[in-house]
DNA sequence: CAAACGATTGCAAAACCATTCAAATGAGTG
DNA sequence: CACTCATTTGAATGGTTTTGCAATCGTTTG
């Protein structure tokens, strides 16, 4: 997977002259970078879940909804908000669940839905770094 | 789109009778909370882009890596990080600096990419609410 | 200016996803 | 226990996405 020679030549490009030294030095560095930047795997697929949850138009909507209620919701009042089937919608509630976003809750035959931390994390993330110019 | 019987019964059902100002009373709620969850439509569009391109495992990778990097990154040190061609690293590139979430700088025939505050947030709120328990 | 080079782009194939319809589940009620 | 109702589940379908290949772009260098 890794050949070394474009990287040699960014470094020569970079410094003017390119000796062993310089070129063992940056990849040091670039493993070590890879070693700060590795996630366990299993929290990595977590956070995919949670990103690609959240990353659809019907899921992100639901998110936001239970997000801005201060408390739980139930599914009848969920689907007149977005418009796609009741199936949808439970398909949606479904994956945001499993991905850590909402958290579910039984009573009778009602089904009550309400976002965790982590969807809030996220939306917050989003709202604190919207652009401000067009 | 919006049938009230299930609502009217979900109201019946919590308060133990239902009258009209009952379902009102929540009909009316339930549109302020749209009101208040309602993002604008330009930003919605830029949060799923910014959703669904964190999304994906090759993304979500360079993303890591540009953010656990001090600073920017040439391409031709990223594509040995990730296991993907050449081509598959710039249009994972591409489609993070459309979605806001890298800065494109080039210099010479060199391409360096950096992450943006948006992603960094993205990722620090995953970091932050990463479950203790499995 | 032609050749070399880093990086991007258009395209096609394969893999994946969101939605719907139909059927099932499981709770409450007569 | 049959019936209704809220919600979920499974399968099918149409649409989108990811990737690698080949061709191309823009820059530097001989």
């Amino acid at each position: 997977m890794a050949t070394t020679e474009r990287l040699e030549r960014l470094i020569a490009d970079e410094v003017g002259e390119c000796c062993a030294a310089d070129v063992n030095d940056r990849l040091a560095a670039l493993h070590e970078l890879e070693a700060t930047a590795r996630v366990d795997e299993a929290d990595e697929g977590r956070d995919l879940d949670a990103l690609s949850a959240l990353g659809s138009g019907t899921r992100y909507r639901l998110a936001r909804l239970l997000t801005a209620a201060d408390g739980e919701l139930c599914v009848c009042e969920l689907e007149p908000l977005v418009d796609v089937s009741e199936s949808a919608v439970s398909h949606a509630l479904s994956t945001l669940t499993d991905a850590g976003l909402l958290a579910r809750r039984k009573e009778g035959k009602w089904r009550y839905y309400d976002s965790t931390d982590r969807a809030e994390a996220l939306l917050a993330a989003l709202d604190s770094t919207r652009e401000v110019d067009e």
